[in-house]
This record gives C-alpha cells, sequence and structure tokens, in this order.
RNA sequence: GGAGUCGUAGUGUAGCGGUUAACAUGUCGGCCUGUCACGCCGAAGAUCGCGGGUUCGAUUCCCGUCGACUCCGCCA
C-alpha cells in the first residue's frame, strides 16, 4: 500500500479517484449499520464512510474495532457526500473503502487532539507528541519553517553565508550565567555552551567572509518567562563594510519581506525613536506603539507645592510623571487599588490619582494644590472631563518601570490594542554604558565591543554614563525582537571601552585576547544584529509564549517533563569528568 | 532569591468542617444506515498532589512541601 493522498488536499474534484490515505483516527462515529471515521494528518481531515452495502463483513468488523488515535491506511474511492459540511475544507467528499489496514493501534490519549484543547500546560508538555498533533501546533511549527526558509532565501540572495559555530566553547564574563560543560579530557576545565555566537561572527569578519548569518541554537542559564526559555534560537546576523544606515535598512527589507511571505501586513518603513525618546515617553526602552497614553513629566509644575511626596521627591533629584487614562474618571476605588498594588510591583511606593468627573475633581491629593497648580498639572496631561490622571513620584528608574507598565496594563484593559497589528519600531542611541551601583563600575548595556556614536567618543573619558552607542533594537508590538550594534575594529578604541568597564588587562587578554589579536591583523568595520526566531513566530502565530512554538520546550523551572531532564548521573560519569557532586545545607 | 494563582475520576470543572464527593466530556457495553462535537440507554472510573497540625471528625481551616503557570529580581 503507498500513499497517493493527503487527507486535507482531496476536493470535489477527485471524485471518482482511487485514493489511498495514511493517518490518525480523528473520530470514529458509529451509527451502528453505518461508520464513519474522521482520518487526519498534517494536511486535514478527511471523512471516510463503512457502508455495509458497499464493503465486506470483514472490513465492517474491523471498522467496528477502530479508536481515537489509530494509524491506519485506507485505499478507497472518493465520492461527492450526500450532505456536504461546510465547516471542512474537505466537506464536499468522503472516501468509500476498498481496503483498511491499521498501522498501528492507540491507548486512549490522555489529551485530546484538538485545537480549543484546555488542558494544564504540563499534562501537554509531558505528552508532547500528542499536544504537537493538534493542528495548531503543527501550523506553528510550520510557520517557523516557512520563516526560516524565508530568512535563508532573503539572506543567500544578498549574498551571506549560513556558517556554524562552535557549540562548545569558552565562558564569557558578564552577560548571562552560563550552562557549563565538564571536559574530560581536561580535568577541572570546561566549556560554556554559547549565549550567543557574538565573538566568532565578529572574527569571521575578520576572517574575511564579509557577510554571515546563521539560525543557531542560543543558552542562557536565567530564570524562565514566557518568553524566555533557557535555549532559545536567534537569527544571527554580521556583516562587513557596512554603517548602521546599511543594516537597518537591509534588515528592515529583510522582516517586511519574511513578514509578508507568511501572509501578514507590515506598516513601513519602520518608525525610529532614540533610547532617550522611548524612555522619557514610555518608560520603556521596548515601547508598545500601538497605542499613545504616552508618559508626562510634571516635575516642574510640582516641585515646590505643598505636596510633600512631589515637591521632596522631585527636589531630590526624583520625578514625577503621569499618565492619563482616557475616560476611566468613574474607576472605584477598588480599581484603583488594584492599580496601586500593580505599580507597587515595580518599586513605586505609591499612586496618585486625579479623577476628572463631569461636575468635580475627585483625588486625594487635590487639597495640597492651589487650584492654579491642580490647573498646571491636569494641562500638562492634556485632562479632560472624565479622564483619570494617574502619578508615580520616585527615582527616574522606578517611575519609568511602573509607569510603563502601568500604561501596558491600562492599554490592555481599555482595548486600546489590536490584535493582529503589526507595528514595528526602530530603537536607536543607546546607552553605551550603565553605572552598575553593585558592581561599582560601568557595565556594558549591550555588549563591550558595541560602537560608541562618533560624536561621543569624546565623552569616553570625561563622562562615560552619556556616551552613545552605534546600538539599535527592533522592536515589534512592545517586544525586542533583535538587537544589535556597529563593533569596534580598532583596537585603540577598544582598549579604552574595556578600561571604562574596568576590566584589567590580564581579564581583557584572558577572555578577550584571541578576539583582539585577531583584530590585529586588519579588521574591516562591521557590524549586525541577533533576532529572537522563538518571539518572532510567537507574535506571528498570535500566541503568547514562546512554549507554544517551540517543540520541545521547557517548563518554568528549567525541566523537561517529557524526557525528565535534567536527571542525575552515574558516578561513574561524574568521575570521568573530574566533578564531584556537593550536597548543599 | 521574592510575590501571586492553581492542584478533586483519563481530561476540564463544581463543591463542602459530617455528602453515597457532583457535572460535563472521555472510556467500556447495548441500541441505532447519513453522521460530522452523531443520538439514546446503561456501566465502570477518585488515596480530593504529598506530609504534618487544629478538630470528636479535614477533600474543606492552618503550616510545610512538591509540581504547573504568571510576574519582580536576573536575562553583556
Amino acid at each position: 500500500m503507498k500513499r497517493t493522498h493527503n487527507c486535507g488536499d482531496l476536493r470535489i474534484g477527485n471524485a471518482g479517484d482511487k485514493v489511498t490515505i495514511m493517518g490518525w483516527i480523528q473520530r470514529r462515529r458509529d451509527l451502528g449499520g453505518l461508520i464513519f471515521v474522521d482520518v487526519r494528518d498534517r494536511s486535514g481531515l478527511v471523512q471516510v464512510v463503512f457502508n455495509p452495502d458497499e464493503v465486506t463483513t470483514d472490513l465492517f468488523t474491523k471498522a467496528e474495532k477502530i479508536r481515537s488515535e489509530y494509524v491506519v491506511a485506507i485505499e478507497g474511492t472518493v465520492q461527492k457526500r450526500l450532505q456536504s459540511n461546510p465547516n471542512l475544507a474537505t466537506g464536499e467528499i468522503e472516501i468509500t473503502v476498498d481496503s483498511l489496514r491499521i498501522l498501528d493501534e492507540a491507548k486512549t490519549p490522555p489529551i485530546y487532539i484538538q485545537d480549543d484543547l484546555n488542558v494544564n500546560e504540563d499534562l501537554r508538555l509531558k505528552y508532547r507528541y500528542l499536544d504537537l498533533r493538534r493542528p495548531i501546533m503543527q501550523k506553528n511549527l510550520i510557520l517557523r519553517h516557512q520563516v526560516t526558509m524565508l530568512v535563508r532565501q532573503y539572506l543567500d540572495r544578498q549574498g551571506f553565508l549560513e556558517i556554524e559555530t562552535p557549540m562548545l566553547t569558552r565562558s564569557t564574563p558578564e552577560g548571562a550565567r552560563d550552562y557549563l560543560v565538564a571536559s574530560r579530557v581536561n580535568p577541572g576545565k570546561f566549556f560554556a555552551l554559547p549565549q550567543s555566537p557574538q565573538l566568532f561572527k565578529q572574527i569571521l569578519m575578520a576572517a574575511g567572509m564579509e557577510k554571515y548569518f546563521q539560525i543557531v541554537r542560543c543558552f542562557r542559564d536565567e530564570d524562565l518567562r514566557a518568553d524566555r526559555q533557557p535555549e532559545f534560537t536567534q537569527i544571527d546576523i554580521e556583516m562587513s563594510f557596512v554603517t548602521q544606515e546599511d543594516v537597518l535598512q537591509m534588515m528592515e527589507e529583510m522582516i517586511i519581506e519574511v513578514f509578508k511571505g507568511v501572509g501578514l501586513n507590515v506598516e513601513y518603513p519602520f518608525p525610529r525613536m532614540t533610547y532617550a525618546d522611548a524612555m522619557r515617553d514610555y518608560g520603556s526602552d521596548k515601547p508598545d506603539i500601538r497605542f499613545g497614553m504616552k508618559l508626562v513629566d510634571v516635575s516642574e509644575q510640582v516641585k515646590n507645592v505643598g505636596f510633600k511626596v512631589f515637591a521632596s521627591t522631585v527636589q531630590k533629584g526624583g520625578q514625577v510623571k503621569g499618565i492619563r487614562a482616557e475616560g476611566c474618571a468613574e474607576f472605584s476605588r477598588k480599581e484603583i487599588d488594584q492599580l496601586t498594588q500593580y505599580v507597587s510591583i515595580y518599586g513605586a511606593k505609591g499612586l496618585a490619582w486625579i479623577a476628572l468627573k463631569e461636575d468635580e475633581i475627585k483625588s486625594p491629593i487635590a487639597k495640597f494644590f492651589t487650584e492654579e497648580e491642580l490647573g498646571a498639572i491636569i494641562d500638562a496631561l492634556e485632562g479632560k472631563s472624565g479622564d483619570l490622571l494617574l502619578f508615580v513620584a520616585d527615582s527616574p528608574k522606578v517611575v519609568a518601570a511602573s509607569l510603563g507598565a502601568l500604561r501596558l496594563n491600562l492599554g490592555k484593559q481599555l482595548g486600546l490594542v489590536k490584535e493582529q497589528e503589526y507595528k514595528f519600531l526602530w530603537v536607536t542611541e543607546f546607552p553605551l554604558v550603565e553605572y552598575d551601583e553593585e558592581m561599582g563600575r560601568f557595565v556594558s548595556l549591550h555588549h563591550p565591543f558595541t560602537h560608541p556614536l562618533e560624536e561621543d567618543i569624546n565623552l569616553l573619558d570625561t563622562d562615560p554614563g552619556e556616551v552613545r552607542a552605534q546600538a539599535y533594537d527592533l522592536v515589534l508590538n512592545g517586544v525586542e525582537l533583535g538587537g544589535g550594534s556597529i563593533r569596534i575594529h580598532n583596537s585603540e578604541l577598544q582598549k579604552k571601552v574595556f578600561q571604562m568597564l574596568s576590566l584589567t588587562e590580564e581579564e581583557i587578554n584572558d577572555k578577550f585576547g584571541f578576539l583582539l589579536e585577531a583584530f590585529q591583523y586588519g579588521t574591516p568595520p562591521h557590524g549586525g544584529i541577533a533576532y529572537g526566531l522563538d518571539r518572532m513566530i510567537m507574535l506571528m502565530a498570535g500566541g503568547d509564549t514562546i512554549r507554544d512554538v517551540i517543540a520541545f520546550p521547557k517548563t518554568a523551572s528549567a525541566t523537561d517533563l517529557m524526557t525528565n531532564a535534567p536527571s542525575p548521573v552515574a558516578s561513574d560519569q561524574l568521575e570521568e569528568l573530574h566533578v564531584k557532586v556537593v550536597e548543599r545545607a
């Protein structure tokens, strides 16, 4: 028996055709004297009918034994149905059976194979092979395949080479925690799984490959989120002899082509926003620009008011910002309490509010302001009757985090974000470094090879925190889709940046010596970008978690419920690796 | 590391200080020749996550623990 057709491809035009299909039993409808079964394969469903007037008794008896998820091969003839089913692509036809072969029987599955599945995710992960039989999951993985194909086609056309880099590599300082692999041959030494192929792709530029890409797994041993897995996939790209503008142009073209290629409508050219503007207006370096509700700084207006919380915050170098929730003046006390609760997660000590009701202004803080002062604040936020104004007074960091999050929360709650709308944004001019209180030194925002903006290079010695970088992120609907930079290719400048990061000569040589040495032999100016493929597919699929676009993802506690990884290993395995497990009290 | 939500037949839920632990669906059996989430009748199916405490009595209240999820920290 040889498969001739996919179930979901059969149409009325196939009527009369002799076909052989193979697939899983989706459902059996046994009417006693007549049996229907739906057969499913990757392409879809088709109805098969066992009619005793047309099939032998043996065959009919066999059909009675069929159960859900049995794997079958069916040879038969396509015929027009008596009544068609408009809900099914193949709904106009059915197959009458000449022969049935049960290729494999199946236990009753613990989860249903259907799209509108309401089941705990741990079961789905344990029985991932069943979960992946669901059409929606197959669709997600097909989409993923299509996207990687489109990316490869685009980059190939532009002259890029797909080059593999090592999975067993060396631990790098800063950045995320590494996954380590013990070396059997080299006692006491460890490989690290790559957090990204960053150094290798730059070396490939030094090596004259000019245009490199890779669709590559990366590993970071940090806590998980709905959009963060310990292993994830990057579309990693690097090119030589380019400026930031060259990179942005080409990458924008690629993204548009890929999104269009899978049938998604994209608005372009992508708008651009500096990091400073993004933080100022949205409290985020990855603003969701599908709606407004920008943060408004009222520090000027409140620096001398009688309301101590506001005035003293500003006087101590903090700031007061507000957002305008349109038409929310009638929020109940309970609703506002919930918002207060929400911003507290981000460190805000309180949430001040002014409700502009039709006939009155309601606010627990209004009494601390003169009418003029109150008017100035309301004007600053362009408050209108019916609005609710919400304020946080704190350090710029806390204000940005809490109000930025509150904005997103309200935007969602008020239905301001349209699903299936794709709004890209380039965020540019990131700071090169930021001061880390804990470490007592500056640390790279992107990575230590990021090139400063030319006009800011003179600030490297005097005011490192103010130096902007030739670094950029691509943001889609408030999600960081990718980021990159133009790299330093001059050893003098690189040394200077390392010094600014307070890295000692020894550390530099130990960690990056090979890169710096490579750069001494003639390195082209170069730069690139890396996209988070999982997030891209998640957004394309309209999902909430990258787990649904990864075939075998891990749980929030970084385990695999199907294989039960990680697991203990035999003591002789550890011994061979010169590793000893220490019980911690 | 921290905060929160959840955990009850295979699955999804309900429930309550004392119940025969309920409903739906699935499963199994019977009936059924045009169904398509087929229908009808019947049956089986529960260590109420685990451990401890309070109580005459705990699935229910409390504490701990384990697991799943969400978020903060973390993620150059």
